[in-house]
DNA sequence: TCAAAAGTGTTCACCGTACACCCATGG
DNA sequence: CCATGGGTGTACGGTGAACACTTTTGA
């Protein structure tokens, strides 16, 4: 009685990963082809069971690791589906999680091997089960996110030019953004290096490129609900 | 291999409610002493396993309800705890809730014989577990929805004073405010319905008594994620 | 008549938003 | 020399914050 909650039920615990990826123009999903059934050859998020030695972040850390290969991801626990049916094989509560990659350093050959592919939001295919739902979730959390802590620079390279910063945000509010006051928005933040290099790829004049200051920023981003793999 | 995941663990599945009530002066929670061990004797949230025909929701209504026998009670699913050792008997998850509920008309024989109290925020013992943390994270959580919906009206009785409001958002938010800024800021929801009556008990000119609009009030309020008992 | 709580309006600072022109350079 | 994208400042309206006096009436 002291050693044991007898009697109880027990019950299969999943965690699937929304994982966000931005490639300079638009917000980006990495959603797999599952390959066996139920609902063979269809897409899903990425997901894995509960081990009886690991923590729900373990466990989606698991899961990230093994599909992307990358480690240091801004990841974050969002909500526990249950509904009874929601996995027609057995009864399953599902935890999901949203990361936040750079879309460039990850290991692409590691991802086919997973028959995964990176999808528009705009472009992206029915998924499975109530998979819609819990990215639904994500980008509303993603949008909350953005606008109190500054974990958009998650999904971009070490170094970034203001424009690209400014796409980002408009990818992840899906609306158009003055260019005048973004930079002032984002100056007034008080996180970002401006350095003297200049990205000379996206017009002749080149734009200075910029990296956000580490110190300030863990600063500002802990809260305790999110963490690095 | 279709009609099961073999193999793969199962887990003790939890559900713990952090309810909040308010009696005009202070945010309270309601606690119980535990009646069994371990940690017998000691307060700790109200929680309950989670059943194979019930969803997540269902089982923090079931708890909810179970202790203080009311119905249609604002809930919403805070966080789901995975900590390797946070219960010493066996491994759980936990998922929490809060609840917000109106204290005067909760049956207090039935919490009574749950041996349950009514805590002060400020003057609340240390809990078992991870129930203090599950605490901190409701607080943070009730801050960020009464600031952006207007969700503490749960908390008060139909009828109530601009004066009771107020205190209600003191308590909340743990700082004073200004009696004329927040009228204004409260009228500017276009939320309350001034009636003729008066409250007569807290003074001798007596207040204006309010009550919400139901209709615009479901229309602001609902966003998928909360959901009443 | 006085103590206790209720009701009410104005000013100011700051922030978000709208908006247009010049700059640097490669082709 | 010109087309392309990059960089910058100002004016306005709305919102949040500070702040004090009058009203009512039971005791």
């Amino acid at each position: 009685m002291i050693n044991q909650y007898k009697n109880e039920d027990k019950t299969l615990l999943a965690v699937d990963c929304i994982i966000f990826g931005f490639d300079n123009e638009e917000l980006k999903l990495l959603l797999i082809k599952r390959d066996f059934e139920p609902e063979k050859g269809k897409w899903s998020l990425m997901g894995g069971f509960l081990k009886q030695n690991e923590t729900l972040n373990e466990a989606a850390s698991r899961v990230l690791t093994h599909l992307t290969g990358l480690h240091d991801v801004y990841m974050e626990q969002l909500y526990s589906f249950s509904e009874l049916d929601r996995d027609p094989v057995e009864r399953t509560i599902s935890v999901a999680y949203f990361a936040l990659i750079n879309l460039n350093d990850h290991d692409k050959e590691l991802t086919e091997s997973h028959s995964a592919k990176w999808f528009s939001l705009k472009d992206m295919p029915k998924l499975i089960f109530d998979h819609d739902a819990m990215v639904q979730h994500a980008i509303r959390r993603l949008r909350y996110r953005t606008a109190t802590q500054p974990i958009g620079f998650e999904l971009l390279p070490e170094k970034f030019t203001m424009r690209q910063l400014q796409k980002l945000y408009e990818a992840i509010y899906d609306q158009t953004l003055d260019k005048r006051n973004f930079t002032k928005k984002i100056n007034g933040m008080d996180l970002l290096l401006r350095l003297d290099e200049k990205d000379m790829t996206s017009s002749k004049k080149g734009s200075y490129l910029f990296k956000f200051d580490e110190q300030k920023y863990k600063e500002k981003v802990m809260d305790g609900f999110s963490f690095k793999v």
